[in-house]
DNA sequence: CGCGGCTTTGATGTTCATCAAGTAAAGTGG
DNA sequence: CCACTTTACTTGATGAACATCAAAGCCGCG
């Protein structure tokens, strides 16, 4: 399972820049680990001491509100470095993670990943970058769906799925209509009426969890009109 | 108007952290502006050179949403660098920064900020804490609002600015009735509907943008209810 | 003085959550 | 492997929360 940096054919943009000798020593201070899905990956509360980069799979980041309702604040992809909310400012995970996909994740011990920062002046500037990239696209995704109704919330998410995770017209939800729910802001049933809407529509073919675009056209206006 | 950094009163715990001669080239490096209530920072669109840091005053980050409407994403107060959302991530502003009242700020230029990062470990460290900071704090701000109901948001958002802002039950509203239904997304006649119900249950004074806050205790029961 | 922007209140309609009820699917224990 | 329980999915009916529309008073400003 463990395999040298070096030769990581995973490796993303931001550990490009280091050194060979400290792409050396990130062999030593990482680990590797699979994830089921729904299988946790970090609770809210958990002590920060590893960051976490996903290599493979799906992972929604969420946290029960005070309605004790569960929310999806966000879902990571591939490449993404899906600790990155909270491991520089809480000593604590302010979040959940599970996985909703298979997932094979990098483990960085925290200590190695600061030691890095302070040493290797052009790294810390990527983490910087990437870091703001990650929260700028959660605060304008949930910015943007905040404005929409619920068609429009609909209609980003199937696109979202198709465009953007899994990059095809058919695909698989990897979320339950509930988890939609939490992830957009609406209700489960609401979720399961517009699908049905959108089905009756031609707009999608639904088969359980398999949604094909018939029209992404139409999908695309109404996630525009809101 | 060009004081030494060495000895500015305002300087955050951030350039704390910085050795004297970091600190006098920082004095070298910065300028110092005042822009009057409703006067405009930057807008989005802005190419991104400077780094900009509130000594005293307040301003509104905001961005025109799809539906033409502008949408208010979060308040900074003295002490924050209100640039940190765009700075890193993107060559321009994604948001518009507008004084909503006379306001003192520091201006650095980002170049130096950036060699800072690079040379000082220590610094990069700190910008990484802070940052973070900042955007967990509006995410789950944003999060929290958009929880609860119209009389819940207006319960918290007195709240703001009478315990976070002004620190006083007594205080003068920097926003107007429309603005406050872009922070808090509803409408200004909801805004108004809702502040009245609160006067006429005598939970609040209002005169003109004046509030003073009678019974706390009730407004932080509805706050939290949602 | 008149115009536009801010504030206020009331009436109306739409959007959406909630409630209810039923079917299908999936996990659990004997 | 089957009965049992739970969880997911689905549809319809109802009502509450909220936006929109309309109208009028107020104030600052050219």
């Amino acid at each position: 399972m463990d395999i040298n940096c070096e030769n990581c054919e995973f490796r993303s943009l931001i550990f490009d820049g280091l050194k060979d000798d400290e792409t050396h020593l990130l062999s030593l201070n990482k680990s590797e680990k699979i994830y089921l899905k729904s299988e946790k990956l970090v609770g809210e509360g958990n002590s920060v001491n590893e960051f976490f980069y996903l290599k493979k799979g799906l992972v929604k980041l969420h946290k029960i509100g005070k309605d004790g309702k569960d929310h999806i604040i966000s879902i990571a992809q591939p490449n993404d470095f899906i600790s990155l909310l909270s491991v520089f400012s809480k000593p604590e995970y302010e979040y959940t993670i599970t996985a909703i996909e298979d997932s094979f994740v990098c483990i960085i011990k925290l200590d190695f990943l600061n030691k890095l920062i302070k040493e290797n002046g052009e790294f810390s500037i990527t983490i910087l970058k990437k870091m703001s990239e990650t929260y700028n696209n959660i605060i304008n995704t949930r910015f943007m769906i905040s404005n929409k109704h619920l068609r429009g919330r609909i209609a980003y998410i199937i696109l979202f799925f198709s465009e953007i995770i899994y990059n095809n017209t058919k695909f698989e939800l990897p979320l339950s209509r509930r988890e939609i729910g939490e992830l957009i802001n609406m209700t489960t049933e609401n979720v399961i009426r517009i699908l049905s809407e959108f089905r009756k529509d031609k707009v999608i073919n639904i088969d359980g969890k398999i949604i094909e675009i018939i029209n992404g056209d139409f999908l695309k206006k109404i996630c525009l009109a809101g």
